[in-house]
DNA sequence: TATTGTGTATTAGTAAGATATAACACTAGG
DNA sequence: CCTAGTGTTATATCTTACTAATACACAATA
């Protein structure tokens, strides 16, 4: 996996595995691979995944047993607050980055608009 | 001022000065403060100014002029491309994080209006 | 009960960012 | 020429994130 050096590694994984979660690639009471298993996967030191977990288990997104695993929390409705968190944290940053730098509520829809139309035009130009 | 402990301290100073000179705070040809006021308005120290600044003069965003001062390009389209980029890296950004949420396109302008409208109400309830 | 797979904790070492402090180089103005 | 204000560079030290290696704790099962 590749890193953004500009964030610790930790939290990157942290919001990998909240990832896994919302898009259903790990789903509620199952057993996420062994810390182990995900350091190699992700190719860093298994303490990095641990400390990573370790917040998880803390947010109660994730459930660790002794012996036996991390599990994902049967709890949905923890996992629809936190789906709706990352989705407002994101927004937020981003609006406020923009606003910050004078542009509009307008401006940015705009923008955000135009962005996802090069978009589109960009994926259609590999098909053609 | 307040910094995000999750990135490099001149990473955001370098942001900081993008934001003075895009929002004319800073106009082009202008002295910015000297290196050792800036430190302490930031609070931080010199070097790590120095080393924000250093990579705004590689960008051609900043002139150095040994024993004057730090001023502004005057060269306009610079500062348009770097305001166009800044923009484009935002939504870039928060576009993929929630496209990686398997939210969809109209769902990210969906939230967005939201979003805004949430923001607006909460600033009506301040006045009311 | 011995082994294997799992989470957890500890210790030591490395690298990057940030700090404190100092020195050096250049410019303008008295 | 000297001083004050500026950018630039260097050294040592500290902290945090990360790594490496090891050990310990618990559960399932052959």
């Amino acid at each position: 996996m590749k890193f953004d050096d500009k964030i610790p590694i930790y939290y990157q994984i942290k919001n990998y595995i909240y990832r896994q979660i919302i898009t259903g690639k790990l789903v509620p009471g199952e057993k996420i691979p062994a810390v182990r298993q995900l350091a190699v996967d992700l190719t860093v030191n298994v303490n990095t995944v641990q400390r990573a977990l370790g917040e998880l288990i803390s947010e109660g997104i994730l459930e660790s047993r002794r012996g036996l695993g991390n599990f994902v929390t049967e709890d949905q409705a923890i996992i629809d607050q936190m789906k709706h968190r990352l989705i407002i944290q994101q927004l937020h940053e981003m609006y406020m980055n923009l606003h910050n730098l004078n542009v509009t509520d307008d401006e940015i829809v705009q923008y955000l608009r135009q962005y996802i139309e090069d978009r589109r035009k960009h994926q259609d130009e590999q098909y053609s």
